[in-house]
DNA sequence: AGGCGATCCTGAGGGC
DNA sequence: TGCCCTCAGGATCGCC
């Protein structure tokens, strides 16, 4: 499943392919994956514009055209953008692709989500983008490990939830999904469900230098592998060789040689070691 | 008002 | 082989 690493990879991917490039014409299949306020369908998908750059916030990339206007790709779980060119793939590949764009080059640009928790959102500005992403929190890798511990420690203050549940909260901070905080969380060695605001101040540096740390080296190996996560030009990532507990419940840690345990927070499977991680600190 | 649970959605995978 | 059940969870919404 995507998150920042998965996300900043295809980003990087799509980067060449798109700067410069005019999104000739859309095909809209399923309208339902697209919010708008106000522009007209083709419009808000950029049919017709110039793209200028990539951005990305979290686990949110946005294309913004030569005009300004902006248009946001969420993932989600299944989400997945891919550029093709020749006869599109039969079979299961072939369903779920929602939105179609054909690029100046004949290659085509497609959003396909099977599960739909992914969507595009477009915006009018990049003002209007921004103002939308500052009600996330500091990106996880675009901010220094520094600046992102004091973040932290300011705000997790005073936060009666489990650390967890406010490390997967996108207002606290942007980027990390179920995989990449119980990976932080095991390796700053802090339990899952300590309360927030029961955190020294050291245990929230630990953890922001290390969310920063797995985040760079899996957004440089590609993202992760699980599922069927693919780039945008159907490449797997490398990324599942480093998880140390996420899906490896019943395993014997790395650390210490325990066994990994796994308890639902939030509706999320959750990940541990519980010899590495105490409880009680 | 912070925090939690329900909800959406479909494919993969396991059991029989 | 094929059917059925369970599970995966990001973000949003409503309720306590």
């Amino acid at each position: 499943m995507p998150e920042l690493p998965e996300v900043e990879h295809l980003r990087r991917s799509l980067d060449p392919v798109l700067v410069g490039t005019r999104l000739v014409r859309v095909a809209v299949r399923r309208r339902s994956v697209v919010a708008r306020s106000g522009q007209l369908l083709e419009q808000a998908l950029l049919a017709g514009s110039r793209i200028r750059s990539t951005v990305r916030h979290g686990k949110q990339m946005a294309l913004i055209a030569d005009d300004g206007r902006a248009l946001v790709v969420q993932l989600g779980m299944t989400g997945s953008v891919t550029i093709e060119s020749g006869a599109p793939p039969k079979g299961m590949d072939g369903k779920h692709r929602h939105v179609i764009w054909e690029l100046e080059d004949a290659r085509r640009m497609v959003f396909r989500d099977p599960r739909r928790f992914g969507g595009l959102t477009a915006f009018a500005s990049e003002d209007s983008l921004r103002s939308a992403w500052s009600a996330l929190g500091p990106d996880a890798l675009l901010t220094a490990p520094g600046a992102l511990a004091k973040h932290l420690v300011q705000t997790l203050a005073g936060r009666n939830r489990p650390v967890k549940a406010a490390l997967l909260d996108q207002a606290v901070l942007a980027g990390l999904g179920n995989i990449y905080a119980d990976e932080a969380l095991f390796a700053a060695q802090v339990h899952p469900l300590r309360p927030a605001s029961c955190l020294s101040s050291a245990e929230c540096s630990a953890i922001a230098r290390e969310a920063h740390r797995i985040l760079s080296e899996a957004a440089e190996r590609g993202g992760s592998t699980l599922r069927d996560y693919r780039d945008a030009f159907g490449r797997p990532g490398e990324a599942v060789q480093i998880h140390r507990v996420y899906g490896r419940t019943g395993e014997p840690c790395t650390r210490c040689n325990g066994v990994i345990e796994s308890i639902r927070l939030q509706g999320r499977t959750t990940a541990f070691c519980p010899r590495c991680q105490d409880l009680s600190t």
